[in-house]
DNA sequence: CTTAGCACTCAGCATATGAGAGTGCTAACG
DNA sequence: CGTTAGCACTCTCATATGCTGAGTGCTAAG
């Protein structure tokens, strides 16, 4: 527990048992890690220094005289600042950009669309659980509304959101409203709202509305009173796209039914990855989350990589999820590459104007 | 395997087995048997009973000198003979009802909506897994196409179709469009397709659009090379929900890991989902496929209770997956009741006019 | 036709046993 | 002093063994 920096001969040793203990899934001892890793050095010397990181809390032994598996402290050690990301092979990338990227021909994907096909190319290639939420709004601007009447009282509203996000919500009134005060309507509120950021707009139509005297008051009244549900996110909770269940339920770590059944609920429930994604989306670039560094017992067992995805102000997040005996190194990669051409691909869906240039890190 | 008619005794004892088991889910013997149900009959009799319907192919032991357990044959001769429906109690239903119906205020749920709320009710009620599919708009009739405008060559297609069902797809455009040429065009179409069945429009869009002279025939053109893509059901193989994964693999009968994978591949892939639920939404009422009947190995332990949904012409479905040893009884008429109340949320919620008297069966 | 009795089968459980892997410790070594 | 060989010890895992209980099929008697 003491947090003196580690020697050059501990470090090496914590990569090692961490990188056999992800290859087999089972606990390392000191022979197996000579043998394995031809090391010009003796069992007993390597049983010494495993004794130390055990004490430094980076390594546990499953029972007395058993080997020593990584702890999340030790996961943790090893990917700060032992791992080596793995550079991806021009196949995966390719891999992950088809998938993301796919043809459309006159149709344009939307998000939710482009998302699922992104999950997949994911939890394919991690042989892990892939997951995504879709864009949080919240800090787009806000550009257009439009209101079409659709008879028999119902009206659709198209928001038009920077970087051509679009959310469409039906609205219902007990009487059939003009095309023309629809019009009105549409207007006014672009004038008074365009240019806004959601949230703002959520948190102040009230007030911008107040003095009308134009347009259609029961629309506008509807438009008010709903405004935390039509100036939001997607529709309820939803927006999770998943992939790899199969994957995850595979592992060896899941072989005890409880915990199986017990993730699984979590997944459902979505609650869980969306405090770990949705959180996550503030920061910049690849987050990893391991084990009990969870404040949610049902994942403990897991460790999660995600990235934000960002399209201008609005922004997403995705990663995988896997035992805690995960190849980092590798899914860092992975992840890494996929937001980026997710917030590539959902970019120039949006508007073709602007072509990025691809970055290839 | 000679299928001469069950003796009164044979099908009394059948029916037995088959409940005792959905019970416990363990093998039932003779003994057992006249124990639980007090029987006017010895052991030595049941068993004679018993053999001659493992011979009749409705039995079977897993392992000599083991109790019986159903095979499919056996549970379809008690969902087809022998259960009596179980009635839902007034909670039950009220618990289907309130989770279907909801409550709105202004902002119209969707189909996707209602179903997402309906199957976590079915789910939680039956403690298996609910599934079900987003209506097939394929019967359904159009009624009238609105092209609205975003801007950068992009153009919102929004079709009515029957019953307040609502379908859009974002279109691209090299160049922009004119409001007023949208609107012709609009226009146009609505002229020759309102009031077709939206498979006939998809299979004759081209014969139909042939000679036109307003309109821009860029937009048109557009819309005709994917009508396979307008005119058709929801959003690509998307469509399906699910609820109650960890129900389904609590059952004891997926304690087999490699089992229990598949299924969840199978689940994931949504084909077979697809297939079954799919398939059977042309018959009409409850429809029950049990075990080795289903013709995809990967869900040979499992069966399924669906009903279809009507609104109109439109219709989709809905029912509920789990081992073969399920409460087949009381899972018919909690799938009816669902697909009803489905049936008719979507159906108010699509022209408020016409108020379906409720029908209690 | 029904039932008592009996010999037989087989999964499940507990117990014993041995092998293998791994450890910590101590003492010797360069 | 760091490294290593040797050794006693521990604990899991797999295998064998025996026992029990539930259940069967068959036969003969009621």
């Amino acid at each position: 527990m003491t947090d003196r920096s580690l020697t050059e001969r501990e470090r090496t040793i914590l990569s090692l048992v961490v990188q056999s203990y992800i290859h087999d899934c089972s606990p390392v001892g000191s022979r197996t890690l000579v043998r394995r890793f031809v090391l010009d050095l003796s069992p007993a010397t390597i049983r010494n220094t495993m004794n130390d990181l055990e004490e430094a809390g980076l390594l546990v032994q499953p029972h007395t005289s058993a080997g020593r598996i990584p702890t999340s402290l030790g996961y943790r050690m090893y990917v700060d600042e032992l791992m080596a990301p793995r550079p991806l092979s021009r196949k995966e990338r390719a891999a992950i950009r088809d998938a993301v990227v796919g043809d459309q021909g006159g149709l344009v994907r939307d998000a939710a669309s482009v998302l699922d096909q992104t999950v997949r190319a994911l939890g394919d290639l991690s042989r892990l659980l892939a997951v995504s939420l879709e864009p949080r709004l919240d800090l787009g601007t806000f550009e257009k509304i439009e209101l079409v009447s659709l008879g028999a009282g119902k009206i659709l509203v198209v928001l038009t959101i920077e970087k051509g996000f679009l959310r469409t919500i039906v609205l219902e009134l007990e009487v059939a409203v003009p095309a023309e005060s629809l019009h009105e309507t549409a207007t006014l509120l672009n004038e008074r709202l365009s240019g806004l950021p959601m949230k703002i707009i959520r948190e102040s139509v009230h007030e911008r509305m107040r003095d009308v005297s134009i347009g259609d008051p029961k629309i506008l009244k509807l438009i008010v009173n709903n405004s935390e549900d039509i100036f939001s996110t997607s529709n309820e909770d939803e927006g999770i796209h998943y992939w790899g269940t199969p994957n995850i339920l595979a592992q060896p770590e899941f072989a005890d039914r409880e915990r199986m059944v017990s993730l699984m609920g979590a997944l459902e429930k979505k609650e869980i990855i969306l405090r770990v994604l949705g959180g996550q989306s503030q920061q910049d670039g690849v987050t990893i989350t391991i084990g009990e560094e969870h404040p949610d017992g049902e994942i403990e067992f897991c460790s999660i990589v995600a990235s934000p995805y960002r399209v201008g102000e609005v922004s997403g997040s995705l990663g995988v999820l896997g035992p805690t005996r995960m190849e980092y190194s590798k899914l860092v990669s992975i992840v890494d590459y996929t937001a980026r051409i997710v917030s590539e691909a959902l970019g120039e869906s949006a508007d073709d104007e602007e072509d990025q240039p691809e970055d290839d890190a």
